[in-house]
Parts: structure tokens; C-alpha cells; sequence
DNA sequence: AATAATCATGTAATCGATTACACGAAAATA
DNA sequence: TATTTTCGTGTAATCGATTACATGATTATT
């Protein structure tokens, strides 16, 4: 039944000041070396801890940072933070989970929780663009605490982002289907409100054009990030006049969804057609027939998230640092596509 | 510039006291009913938000909780962190993630970080078994913070735990391989001295000898949850007189890899070979060749280990409490194992 | 030796909220 | 009317650590 010992209770017992017994364990100089070493060794004998709470409420800074994600149970997400724990960790900061559900409202009730709850700072990837609810992001700003946005982003003035080149990932992605052969290629997108899903579909875009190749809206599927919603957009695609010979997905899952209806209608990939996902995810990796995926090194993400947060917090300056970070993203040529080396 | 609001400025404003106000906003019924909505409404009109660390200090409970895991990029670990985050964020709880990767000495390190924060509890599964690092854990008792052990768990008096029953997993997985017809069932074990595995080992013999079939000590290969550790184990299980002609792994990544070597040698899965594996990882059923894994209900268990955690917390009585919750294993048959069906 | 400078430590306010106790005013009782 | 309750609010301590300022003791300077 250890009882808490404060500073006080070393103070006491030394026959000194609860100040002086502060000033020792922070290495003031202005304390008489003997003190310091009697203090210290004193200190560690009765096993004292210092009291986080009480440090945190004295200097305003809780040494706790917030991370909101739609959800943490998708590989992506959990490596990101991964990424951000491990980043942070050696620096003191503990990292506060919450989950949107991909629920604006949960979104705002997050934010104002962690504010509440005297974070440092809320690094997170935003659940879907929405101008009503823009006040809790404000009010995260208003209070100086470093907002800094990771892959779903949305432009807000002082606000951070670490995202990855999400154009060039759906450019690439095109790209390789048509050096494969294929010529009508389809896309499986998911919500173009939110900005990664808008240019990996302009990167795709811009690839057919950039070929010679006619862009055709009909070609265009939107899709849940969901193995069913993939089966389904298949089935839409090869009802077409034209059905198409390839897809560029949005998602990995959407992506396995519609290699599982097509192989279902014995049309053989990559020969007849080509399919690449976005995100590799680890499953596209398993596959025997794996999958074509743009990686979007999460794990990366999230330390270098970490790392603008780190710059930002404690610049008293009022100057709002406004820094954008895009990664590189990497395509990651498998089975699903790989006409000319399988 | 948002200053802060303290409950000082709004009793200042109302020319009456702090005392006055927290009173009013506590609804403390000693308060004049005039009173009260005059300071809650100018609390609401100066945009009062009551100060947690403040609070955290005065009560001595921070509303933070902990989560230690060997690592967050495992959709098991992830699951019950969003199990565990589900069910505590209505109680006003916030979640602190800690990862140890496997590492002792990162296990005791989060354990006291999460002590100096003040934590309300700690849950978390164990990185391994080893009788020197108990200090950690005592130092949690001592301090009567509520410590709950979920999947991995260890003996420590006055702990709680939640976990599955690994013993009837390996049983019910290995019984299954018997039903299809194997006669020579391997197992890929995983570190024998954490219970879960050393618990799956013993269902799997067990139903071995129940079945009336000789256990033999070379079919035990020990492997890490690694898709390359399957592969050796095959490699090693096929050289033996006579080889085996199933394989229950307890791991979902070992049991990949010996599918990708068994294929490799081309024997025919179902029907020369059965695997079934453990944790019903994603991607065990997104393979073409899905594959038969226990499940281990990861939400559930967050859940239930939250809802022990909130059982436990508050209870001053100095008694001991220790719960030990065991959820049921869950067989998805697939087609690695499906003779029958298939 | 007298004065100034330096050093080590103590005193007390502070961070923001809660709460035991005190106290005056109003209401209830005798 | 005098006395006791009740009610609403104020006073001040508390949670544990930090720190500006004050103070007394040494040491340095002339």
C-alpha cells in the first residue's frame, strides 16, 4: 500500500524546503552540489515519482498528443501510428487514440475531447470534407494547439499536412496498366470530396490523356472501401458496350472484390485483365494471385507527421507554420498485372 | 486568440466566487436555482471549457487509461484496442497506446510511463514470461491502479484477466483436421512459454490422444507468427520418415507460409494436405485458397476487458478483485481444410 | 575592516478546480 | 418576539510541482 510521496515528503525529511527539494531534481544550478546529491539519493531511496498531473496543470503542457482516424482497425491506419508512437515516444509524448467511424459529428466530439483533455497536439487524417463543421478545427487553432492533418487532408489556413503524392500514385498506377497493353481501363474511386480519392482520380485521368488514351465517365465506378463494393462495380463495367480490360482501384479491398468477381466469370488475369489496387495492404501481398498496389509507406507517414508536430509545438511565435510534406508514392507490381514478366 | 476561461473570470464577471460557480456548474443542489443558470449560461456565453488537468490534479483521477500491446499493426491487437476504445469513450475515458515489440525491457518502461501519468488503469497483453520483471507489475498493484491482462496474460495475484480458451481452440482446430481425415497432424507452436501457446499446444494434443492417434515430438515445430517461419516448417516436416498430412499452426502467418511452400512442392491442398491456422487474420479469408483459422473475437475481447476495467475502477475496497473472463474460440472452416465440402 | 557581490535556501504565489467549514440572512418554530 | 433551522454563498485549504522574489550567510573586493 505505497503511499504517494511528493517533494513535500522528502522536504520534510531533510529538514528543507519542498523548493529547494524542486530545484535539486531539476539540476538548478543554483543548488549547493551536496544538497543535490542528498536530495536525489533521498529521493530515489523513498521512491519517489514525480507527479505528471500536477507538472501539467502548473506548466499548461500535458505531454499527451491526439490522434484521430477513421478507425484503427485497418492496416494503414495502425501503421501510421505506429509510426507516430514511435516517433514520439522518445520525446516524452504519449499518443490518445480516438476513432471517427467516419462520423463528422464523433469527428467534432474528438476534437473538442482532446482540447478538453489539454493534448499538445491532434495529428489526424480527416473523415470527410464538410464546410459546417470547419469550428472545431478552428477552435483547435484558436487554442495554439498544432493541428497537423495526415493522407486525408483538407485546406485550412495553419494547418500542417504530411500526405503522399496521391496523383502521381494514380498516374503510375495508370501508367503501368497501359505499358502492360491494356487500353480501357477503368476506375474504382472512392469519395471525391476527400482530396486523395479526387487526385489519384486526376492522376489517372491525365495518365489515359497523357497516352492518347479517351477518358470515358462511364468508366468511372464510385466505391465503398469494400470487397463487395469491388464485385459490384465489375458487374456494372462489363454490362458497358465496351467493357473495359483493366482497373486502377482506389482501395485494395475494392480491388480484391473485383478479382474475385471476374476470376468468378473465368476471365483470367492479368491476360484478358489487368487490376491494381491502392494502399498495399498486406493481404495483396499474400495472394497467390497478388495484387498491384501503390504503397503509401504509412509508417513513414506517421514518423514524419511526428516530426512537424515536434517542430511546431513550443515555437511560442504567433506566425501560423504552415508546412505541406508529400511523400513519394510507390507502386508495387504484382501477379494481378504483370503481363510481360508472368 | 482565444484566452482561457477560468471558472475565476466567470465568478469575476458575476461578482461572486469560484466557489460559487463550480458549485452552480456540479450542480450542487445547495445552489440557487437563479444562480445556476445565470453562471451556466454565461459559461456557455464565454465559451467556458472546464480544465481536465486541473481536475486530474484535484481528484487524483486522470480519465486516461492505458493499452499495452507487443505492437499495433496486427489487425488482432488493433481490434481489441477498437474494442477497448469503443466501450470506454462513453464513460469519458481516454485511450493511451503503448507498444513494446516484444521487448521486456520497453514492457516495464510503458508500465512506469503509464504510472507517472497518472493512468486510471492499464490493460494490456503480456510481451512475454519471465519472473524477473515482476517489479513492474507490483509497482501497478501497489499503486492500486486496476491491471488487466487480455489474450496474453500472466499469474499475478490480483490481476484480471481476458482471454479466449486457447486449449479448445488448438482442440477444436486439430479435432476438425482429424474429422477431414488427416491421420498425421503437425503443429507450428508458437513461444511455449506464454500460455496461449503453450494452452493451443496442449488442445492439439489432447485432441490427438482423444482421438486415439499417436502425438509425436518431431510434428512440434516452434516458428515465429511469420510467413517465412511457415515456409522452414514445411521445408523441416517433409524431410521427416513419415511426414505429416496436416498442419495446425497457431499462427495465421506460419500458416501461410507453409501453404506458399506446400504449393511450391505442388501437393493439393485440401485433398494431401490440410492447414488450418489461428486468429482469423483478414487475410485468411481473402486468399483464393482461404483458409480455415479459430477466431478469437479481438472486438469482443476489448470490450469485455474495458467493461472489467470499469467493474474494477472505483472500488476502494482494498480486497482484491480478480476476474478471470474466458471467451469461446470459434472455428471458420475454409478451404484449406475442406475435404468434405470442397 | 567595511562594503559589495555571490551563493544557497526559504517564502509564498501560481496553475484551475473542488470542498470542508464558516457565516450572515431568511424562514420556520416556539 | 426570540430562537432555531435552513439556505445560499464566501473563505480558505488542497491536489503537487515550479519559480519570482526575498533573505541571510559567505566570500570577494577595496
Amino acid at each position: 500500500m505505497s503511499e504517494k510521496i511528493t517533494i513535500y515528503d522528502i522536504a520534510k525529511k531533510l529538514n528543507i524546503t519542498a523548493a529547494t527539494v524542486s530545484r535539486a531534481l531539476n539540476n538548478n544550478p543554483k543548488i549547493k552540489e551536496s544538497t543535490r546529491e542528498l536530495v536525489i539519493k533521498t529521493a530515489a531511496s523513498m521512491n519517489y515519482k514525480q507527479n505528471k498531473l500536477a507538472l501539467a496543470l502548473k506548466s499548461g503542457r500535458s505531454n499527451n498528443i491526439g490522434v484521430i482516424v477513421p478507425r484503427i482497425d485497418s492496416n494503414f491506419f495502425a501503421s501510421v501510428i505506429r509510426g507516430i508512437e514511435e516517433e514520439l515516444q522518445p520525446h516524452g509524448y504519449q499518443v490518445i487514440i480516438c476513432q471517427t467511424h467516419e462520423d463528422l459529428k464523433r469527428e467534432s466530439e474528438n476534437l473538442y475531447t482532446l482540447i478538453d483533455a489539454q493534448v499538445d497536439g491532434i495529428l489526424m487524417s480527416v473523415t470527410a470534407v464538410s464546410i459546417e463543421n470547419d469550428s472545431a478545427f478552428h477552435n483547435v487553432l484558436e487554442k495554439n494547439v498544432p493541428l497537423i492533418f495526415f493522407d486525408r487532408s483538407k485546406h485550412i489556413d495553419g494547418v500542417s499536412s504530411v500526405t503522399i503524392n496521391d496523383f502521381k500514385g494514380g498516374y503510375i498506377a495508370t501508367k503501368h496498366l497501359i505499358a502492360e497493353g491494356c487500353r480501357c481501363i477503368a476506375h474504382l474511386s472512392g469519395d471525391q470530396s476527400l482530396e486523395i480519392f479526387k487526385n489519384r482520380f486526376l492522376g489517372y485521368k491525365q495518365a489515359l490523356l497523357d497516352s492518347g488514351l479517351t477518358f470515358k465517365e462511364e468508366y468511372v465506378v464510385p466505391v465503398k472501401s469494400m470487397v463487395e463494393a469491388g464485385k459490384e462495380a465489375v458487374d456494372i463495367l462489363l454490362k458497358l458496350d465496351t467493357p473495359p480490360d483493366a482497373i486502377f482501384s482506389s482501395s485494395d479491398f475494392a480491388a480484391l472484390g473485383a478479382i474475385q468477381e471476374l476470376k468468378e466469370r473465368n476471365i483470367s488475369i492479368p491476360q484478358d485483365f489487368c487490376v491494381a489496387g491502392f494502399s498495399n495492404e498486406p493481404f495483396t501481398k499474400f495472394m497467390e494471385l497478388s495484387i498491384t498496389s501503390v504503397d503509401q509507406s504509412p509508417l513513414e507517414m506517421g514518423k514524419m507527421s511526428a516530426r512537424v508536430f515536434l517542430e511546431q509545438v513550443d515555437k511560442t511565435e504567433t506566425i501560423k507554420i504552415e508546412k505541406k510534406v508529400v511523400l513519394a508514392p510507390e507502386l508495387h507490381i504484382r501477379k494481378s498485372s504483370s503481363r510481360t514478366t508472368s
